[in-house]
DNA sequence: ATGCCGTCCGAAGGACGA
């Protein structure tokens, strides 16, 4: 069973891309983000076999599950904070897996309010991965966590110093996670593997440069972590004329 | 680099992303 994660940066904008990369790769689960949109453009990828269940948001936001198998949603959202009305989770079953959605906030400017709601929500992500542990379902929580986890994870590590996705606080809230004892698929089967990034900025020539973070995960149930058998970020789709600045991840599990 | 590019909304340019 391959499960993949992408951030698409807009799901109109990369529709195309989308078909593209469903038609060559074929995934049981494909897990999107900011799809930027309040109505998920369904019709082209139904016609490739696939269901659609999502949680989108006008101009901003929005997660979806795409699988050509049946998709039963069991949680829109994260309990804990019911003023939050941002489209960042959506959680269901797929072929006796639990599988999450999630697009983390980025937390950018620092001084700003966007912090403490990053911090926030990363603990509220803590408390539902503890439920799913207690109820022994396997599961699998992917997506852009907007975490650079180690300084290895940059290619140039001090752009990132004092910024959300790297500070201190930000990368123990991501280990206070993985130490409920997730496993993060590609660390774990490339331990010593550097400069692999899922994530090159628009600007400044960082794709050409492969001036890139690697910020787009897949965190393991230990049971789900029993079965990986492979785990890797697919660049193709970065080099695609007018890309998504993010390109997949995906894992197979047996 | 004080966002260099890309996308959204909405009809110019600001908000937002990482």
């Amino acid at each position: 069973m391959k499960i993949a994660t992408w951030n698409v940066n807009s799901v109109k904008a990369r529709l195309s891309h989308l078909e593209t990369y469903l038609t060559e790769n074929r995934p049981d689960v494909l897990c999107l983000q900011e799809l930027k949109t309040e109505e998920f453009p369904a019709a082209s990828i139904q016609a490739l076999g696939y269901n659609i269940e999502y949680c989108g948001q006008k101009a901003y936001n929005g997660v979806a599950l795409l699988s050509p198998h049946p998709i039963t949603v069991t949680q829109k959202g994260l309990a804990g904070e019911d003023e939050d009305l941002q489209a960042r989770y959506i959680e269901a079953e797929v072929q006796g897996i639990r599988v999450a959605s999630i697009y983390l906030p980025n937390g950018n400017p620092v001084e700003s309010e966007k912090y403490p709601y990053k911090l926030r929500w990363m603990a509220r992500l803590k408390e539902r991965a503890k439920q799913l542990l207690a109820s022994e379902v396997p599961f699998v929580l992917a997506g852009d966590f907007n975490i650079i986890p180690e300084n290895r994870d940059a290619k140039r590590p001090e752009q990132w110093v004092n910024d959300a996705l790297a500070l201190p606080q930000s990368r123990s809230a991501f280990r206070a996670i993985l130490n409920l004892g997730l496993t993060e698929a590609f660390r774990a089967l490339h331990p010593d593997r550097a400069g692999a990034y899922s994530f090159w900025d628009y600007q400044a020539g960082a794709w050409p440069q492969d001036n890139g973070i690697r910020i787009d995960h897949l965190l393991l149930s230990p049971a789900l972590a029993d079965r990986l058998t492979a785990c890797d970020i697919d660049k193709t789709p970065r080099g695609w004329e007018k890309a998504s600045d993010h390109t997949p991840v995906w894992c197979e599990v047996a």
